[in-house]
RNA sequence: GCCGGCGUAGCUCAGCGGUAGAGCAGCGGAUUCGUAAUCCGCAGGUCGUGGGUUCGAUCCCCACCGCCGGCUCCA
């Protein structure tokens, strides 16, 4: 057959052969002079060199992928994977393999051993681990049957390898090969292990072998690779400055919120300075949502248990409920979601077709058990706040009230500087209720409004909630983490389990249908992400402090004490610190306070009757009127205020 | 929930079988000093909680609580 390999020429390679054969011309022909990793094919699979192409197409074209490519960068790491459980073995002949993929940011393999590794282990792993690489050993690749693969490795004693052989639905299996080392594998590899010139385990942990906590624990050791020093360094660069951004520790030092073990696990105190910001998003919140034609309702924390079995929700979502309480004889129960109550203020009367579209909206706060293991900080808790609303609408409504939705969640998201999305549309699982119609009616309403706005989006086919489809949107953040908050869901179940109906033109009762759908998620996880996304330094629109005024001298405090009064007139949030203490030292601490705007008063300033302004980046404009700073404070003051 | 690690002053951390130490913060005093830390002094801890081992436990053992990382991104 004829290879085809973009911007190096054209070969032949007889059927059923690997592209290795072609490895010498490849070189020859090559101008770049390095040898690509792998190819992708027109299908977008990674092929290695090692494996035989079995088409029946007389021809076939590949790209090139080399180090910078970032499919490249997988090859890399699974073969660092290999080199891993090399090593492991080399170190541990007992350790058994569970499986060893190459991840977004690096690798894990999961080992079974008779007690976990410590990190000193880790360090002798490594240490294994660049000895492999040096002896540059090539990888190659073996096809067996299922029987020789089940013989090979059931004389290694892989129990695990065993198992996932039973499960490959296809007659035959590959195995990969380096040195001594054999792993069940289906590629692709790079060509030897001294392709990796960097590399580097990070961690060791408990996994459940296939993530099911039913089967054994197995020692998970992630490692990361790269194919050159610089972008290891930089990559540990970067989990260092993750770590400096760290919402947990931001919001200790800059006094934004507190979980304490006396008060409970995953719920959240806003200090004062936190309920400020959180104070300035949720009355921004509430004036858009009235613009926008929102109603405001306040619903209770808890209800009788029976509203959450009319819900269903006793039945779908009970293990994520805190359990039911007795009071005089009733069950009661702590809201994990506020629909049922939006339910029943719909209920408050006959509704009109002409009436709908309704919509209710709430910062309704919520509580939801969590196992204890996964609550994180701001970004996984028991008790929350959600930026909720529910849309009850025609069904010839719901494609526009969708595309309003959307735009206000971009609306939203831009004003604190997320412009970069991941949309997911999931689509109809194999369980839901309502009829079909109605689930293409609003599978095909979601993908058009989506497209009305020009997002661009993946389908996740069956990732739907039983009750409907939905839209989650996931916000990538200055360090490029995807973060999900919006969710926009498309509902038929609730309107139908509370019979909620409207009289129609027709004078007959209809069914709405019910959307729905929070912006910014939850008011905890959103600002746990806001403060790693601006690392504490919130805009100054956003900042608890906006500005502080520092004295040089307590001679101008008279002085100072009218500049902070003007700015507090205004409305500004303002900070003074008078104390005696040298200028460098106040200075320091409203930076390390993260404070937007610094006035600086001296005999200057107040001879002038001007101020000095020091921006938390260090600029500075000395001397200048209270008026012109004042003009600066405002055009800070909100970037999109009024321009919806 | 499970696995591993951790829990010492408000914060960050050192110590480790002979009942505790630093820096920062706090308080008192001195310094009035122009763009990221002035100096001196003082005070502050039932060493997460409860048991156990020991002449003696912050240190070793057990249980509990909490925190951190991880628990399919399919060979």
């Amino acid at each position: 057959m004829k290879i085809s390999v973009e911007g190096i020429g054209e070969f032949e390679l007889s059927d059923n052969s690997p592209l290795i054969l072609l490895l010498d011309k490849i070189k020859e022909l090559n101008p770049k002079k390095s040898l690509p990793v792998a190819f992708l094919t027109p299908s977008g699979e990674i092929l290695d060199w090692h494996t035989p192409i079995n088409s029946t197409a007389p021809s076939l074209s590949l790209k090139p992928l080399y180090p910078e490519d970032k499919e490249a960068l997988l090859v890399l790491r699974h073969t660092a994977s290999h080199v891993l459980a090399q090593a492991v073995k080399e170190l541990f002949p007992k350790a058994k393999l569970g499986i060893g993929p190459a991840i977004d940011e690096g690798f894990y393999y999961d080992i079974a051993y008779e007690r976990p590794f410590t990190e000193e282990d880790l360090v002798k792993i490594e240490e294994k681990v660049k000895e492999i690489i040096n002896k540059d050993l090539p990888l190659k690749r073996e096809e067996l049957s299922k029987e020789e693969a089940k013989a090979l490795f059931q004389n290694l004693n892989e129990d695990f390898k065993l198992e996932l052989i039973d499960e490959i639905p296809e007659d035959k299996v590959s195995v990969y090969r380096q040195g001594d080392f054999v792993d069940l594998c289906r590629g692709p590899h790079v060509l030897s292990t001294g392709e990796i010139k960097a590399i580097k385990l990070l961690s060791v942990s408990g996994a459940y072998w296939k993530g099911d906590e039913k089967n054994p624990m197995l020692w998970r050791i992630y490692g990361t690779a790269f194919f050159k020093e610089e972008d290891l360094s930089a990559y540990l660069n970067f989990l260092e400055e993750v770590k400096k951004r760290d919402h947990r520790r931001l919001g200790k030092e800059l006094e934004l919120f507190t979980i304490e073990e006396d008060i409970g696990p995953g719920l959240v105190i806003w200090l004062p300075k936190g309920a400020i910001v959180r104070r300035i998003i949720e009355d921004f919140w509430k004036d858009e949502h009235l613009k926008r034609g929102y109603q405001l309702l306040y619903t209770p924390h808890v209800a009788l248990l029976d509203l959450w079995k009319t819900s269903g929700h006793l039945d779908f979502y009970r293990e994520n409920m805190f359990p039911p309480m007795e009071l005089e004889n009733r069950a009661y129960q702590l809201k994990p979601m506020n629909c049922p109550f939006h339910i029943y203020v719909y209920n408050q009367k006959r509704r009109s077709y002409r009436e709908l579209p309704l919509r209710f909206c709430e910062l309704g706060t919520v509580y939801r058990f969590e196992r204890s293991g996964v609550l994180h900080g701001l970004l996984r808790v028991r008790g929350f706040t959600q930026d909720d609303a529910h849309i009850f609408c025609r069904e010839d409504q719901l494609q526009e009230e969708l595309v309003k939705v959307l735009e206000l969640v971009i609306y939203f998201l831009k004003l604190f500087g997320f412009e970069e999305y991941k949309v997911y549309l999931s689509t109809r699982p194999e369980k839901y209720v309502g009829d079909e119609r109605r689930w293409d009616l609003a599978e095909s309403s979601l993908q058009s409004a989506l497209q009305t706005l020009g997002l661009p989006y993946e389908i996740d086919p069956g990732e739907g909630v039983f009750y409907g489809p939905k839209i989650d949107l996931k916000i990538r953040d200055v360090l490029g983490r995807d973060w999900q908050c919006s969710t926009v869901q498309v509902d038929f179940n609730l309107p139908e389990r509370f019979d909620l109906v409207y009289v129609g033109e027709d004078n007959q009762f209809h069914r709405p249908i019910m959307i729905h759908r929070a912006l910014l998620g939850s008011l905890e996880r959103f600002l746990g992400v806001l403060i790693e996304h601006y690392a504490g330094a919130f805009p100054f629109w956003l900042a608890p402090v906006q500005i502080k005024v520092l004295t040089i001298k307590d001679s101008v405090i008279p002085y100072a004490e009218t500049v902070s009064s003007r700015l507090k007139s205004l409305g500004f949030r303002v900070e003074d610190d008078f104390r005696p203490e040298k200028l460098n030292y106040k200075i320091r601490q409203a930076q390390l306070e993260k404070v937007p705007y610094m006035i600086i008063l001296g005999e200057k300033e107040m001879e002038t009757g001007t101020v000095s302004l020091r921006s938390r980046k260090g600029e500075h404009l000395n001397n200048i009127t209270l008026d012109e700073a004042i003009e600066r404070f405002q055009s800070e003051a909100h970037p999109l205020f009024g321009a919806s």
